[in-house]
DNA sequence: ACTTTAATTGAAAATGATTATCATTAACAA
DNA sequence: TTGTTAATGATAATCATTTTCAATTAAAGT
């Protein structure tokens, strides 16, 4: 639990520990760029950012612990159809909680928006219930992306 | 327009010549194994299957002819997480039309689901013109996938 | 603080899907 | 049938991500 002014030890501390993770440098500065972003990054992305601060840290290791953090449920992962996954925080006081994104074709852009959780989350409860009877199926996550053309782009 | 009796030019003739492209051995050949298929073949499955009726087929024209189809449209490409990209029919008298997919995270299985798009679609409808608005953002395309566990892994 | 020990790291090489090159082939309009 | 040019296929190149493995280090115990 992190402190409320932000003086106290990172909210992940007690995530990281409490999964049995050491809490190592290179760790500590990925989830400290992933933090304080609001962007979609990279693993190459993230490396770079990382690489200003701690020039010793390898891209090996961002993808290890990116790994790590989709595994616990700290990052989500994503694909925009660029070819590189996308990385974003899932929880925590920097992030914006449960979201869905826009993709323009165009420039690539990337937009969360929450506007419209409430109707979509009814109609997911609706959609998981009738499926898990149909078809037996458990859902546990669901991927929505809506793909045109940004403000700049049409 | 295919003949009614299924003896006549395969669906696919009039758009590609349509599209002012050549109507050649290794495009009817990857078009005959997408249009006897349910599945969501990997360029790699479908240069697999073509390669037993035309061994001299390779893998390059697969990936070009795919790319061409998805362009025009008769054809559309998914990610499903596992790595290589999935293709699937996306009209002709065999496709199952629009739908969404869950796709098991046990097993890998994909299933195809339209009985909740009706609703999911006045959803889309709502959305559209929401975001549209707040963002000046133009819907072209939407994905949804619903990921958990299929009948024969939970 | 010092030791111990296994988890973690980083450089380098490997992997695997997809794409680019380029000489050869073949579709099809004339 | 012929000429033009799109299309093909073998090969090499790309590029994101993984694997390997020896060296490092977090942190528990002393
Ligand atoms: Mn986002
Ligand atoms: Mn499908
Ligand atoms: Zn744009
Ligand atoms: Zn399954």
């Amino acid at each position: 639990m992190p402190w409320r002014d932000g003086t106290g030890p990172p909210w992940w501390h007690g995530k990281m520990k409490g999964c049995g993770y050491r809490l190592t440098v290179p760790r500590h500065a990925i989830l400290d760029v992933l933090s304080q972003t609001k962007e979609h990054l990279s693993a190459e992305d993230i490396y770079l950012a990382v690489h200003k601060v701690y020039p010793a840290i390898g891209l090996t290791t961002v993808y290890r612990t990116l790994e790590l953090l989709v595994q616990t449920g700290m990052v989500f992962k994503f694909d925009f159809g660029d070819g590189r996954a996308r990385y974003e925080l899932s929880e925590g006081p920097q992030s914006i909680g449960h979201h869905h994104h826009l993709v323009c074709t165009g420039c690539g852009r990337i937009i969360d928006y929450t506007d419209f959780i409430d109707e979509e989350i009814e109609l997911l409860r609706k959609t998981e219930k009738g499926l898990s009877k149909k078809y037996n199926f458990k859902i546990t996550n669901h991927l929505i992306q809506f793909h045109g053309l940004c403000g700049k782009c049409n």
